[in-house]
Formats: structure tokens, C-alpha cells, sequence
DNA sequence: CCTAAATGTCTTTTATAACAATCATTAAAT
DNA sequence: ATTTAATGATTGTTATAAAAGACATTTAGG
């Protein structure tokens, strides 16, 4: 019994996009599917999953061999995030530390 | 014995960075973890795996959150990448389907 | 001050991602 | 035309992601 995940078009469509990115930097840059899964330590199937959009490899290797060919994560020039990071950190510590959606008790009338 | 995978820093904090935007979005709609855990079908200890930046769930499952709280994926205005993936596609099809590197045979003079 | 909801953190179980190895096919280079 | 590397696909194995459930702690709201 297999338990079939649904996603959305956009999630989809943004995993298949940045595999054809890679792929697309990775001919460029001449290197064989071999070269680039050794580069990124997993295995040449797992790279190929990457490449053609499977929602299934684990984030770490799609932004690992994502970064090693070059493919910008987030479409910044600079190539450090930590400063986007505290940024959103500092917005968050703005905010409660817990969200609260107290149950409604439904007072029936009786 | 575990076997450790390195990964750079631009990729762990790309991660890390996803992560802290799905928890601003959440917050800011005042949904607490398991509600939104629930819209995407996950567990509340997955999301929070995918909160902190974990290099270890499925990308399938950050972007699908990430999509549900309404964090691009692509700093692009438009939320259809249809047109973006027709474009890396020709590109890819303007180059050679293979790569080529062929080993240098050692012509050592004997 | 209460208290119930939100969050953090376990444990156990199950499904499967990723590895490792191999084989067939195809296309680029000579 | 021939050769050989690159790609696509398959199989068996192992490590572990994710689910499911539970318990402790914390904090926003009343």
C-alpha cells in the first residue's frame, strides 16, 4: 500500500526548475554527471533524480550540488546569506514566541 | 559507524534561510506549527526539521510548506515558473546531449 | 494566577532514499 | 566507421527520513 503525496504545481515546478538549472550549469561547465556526483559525494542516480525534478532528494544534496555548479540559491548577488538571515531573525524575535488560536468553547445555550 | 556529509556553508545557510522565512510566514498568518504541518501533510516534527534549516527532509516537502505559507521559491514576481523551465530547456537542448572528456591516453615514449 | 494551547523532545515503527554495482544504449571524437 | 565515454535504467542492500504517538515544558490569554 503506497501512500501517494500530493504538491502543488509551484512546488513542483520550482523543483524541476532547479534541476534543469543544475544541469544546465553543469554542461556547461563540461563535466559529466559522473564528475559532478563525485564532486557532490552521492552517486550518479541520486544527482539524476536531482536533475529531473524528484520532490523526494534530501534539500542538503539539491542546494549542495546546486552550489558547486554555481546555481544561485537565492537570486542575490551575494554569495553570503547570513545577513538575510539575521535580518528575518530579527523580524521573528519581533513576534510572539508562540501563535495562539484559542479552541472557541460554542456556547449552544445550554 | 555514521558516515558524516560535509556540505558549505552557502548551502547550510540557504537551508538554514528557507527555514526562517516558512517560520516568519507562519507566524505572520498565526498559524502554529501543527496547523501548518497539517495543511501540508506532514508531521509538526518534520516541519520543525525544515524550520531549522535540517539539511534532511525531502526538498518536495520545503517547497510544498514553503509554497502553502507563500514564500517564493524564485525571486520572480510571476508564480507560474512554466515560461522559466521552457527557457533553461532550450538552452540545455542548444548543447551537445553528452559531454565529452576523453582520457587523456599517457603517451609515456615507450 | 491559572490553564490550555503551542512548542520541544522522546520512542518505535515503517517506508524508502541513497548507495554500490552492473548492463544496455547512445552519441561524440577520432 | 569504430571506439569509448556518457547516459539511462535496474537490482539488492543499508541507513534513515518521516510517521505516529506520547510526555514535559513553556507561554499567551483569560
Amino acid at each position: 500500500m503506497v501512500k501517494k503525496r500530493v504538491y502543488s504545481t509551484y512546488a513542483q515546478e520550482a523543483a524541476f526548475l532547479i534541476g534543469q538549472q543544475i544541469k544546465l550549469a553543469r554542461k556547461n561547465r563540461k563535466w559529466s554527471s559522473a564528475n559532478l556526483a563525485e564532486r557532490a559525494g552521492i552517486t550518479r542516480e541520486t544527482l539524476q533524480r536531482i536533475e529531473n525534478g524528484d520532490m523526494k532528494p534530501a534539500i542538503g544534496l539539491v542546494f549542495e550540488v546546486a552550489t558547486i555548479v554555481g546555481v544561485p540559491l537565492f537570486e542575490q548577488d551575494n554569495h553570503h546569506l547570513s545577513h538575510n538571515i539575521e535580518l528575518i531573525q530579527s523580524k521573528i524575535q519581533l513576534l510572539p514566541q508562540r501563535v495562539r488560536n484559542p479552541k472557541k468553547v460554542v456556547d449552544d445555550g445550554f
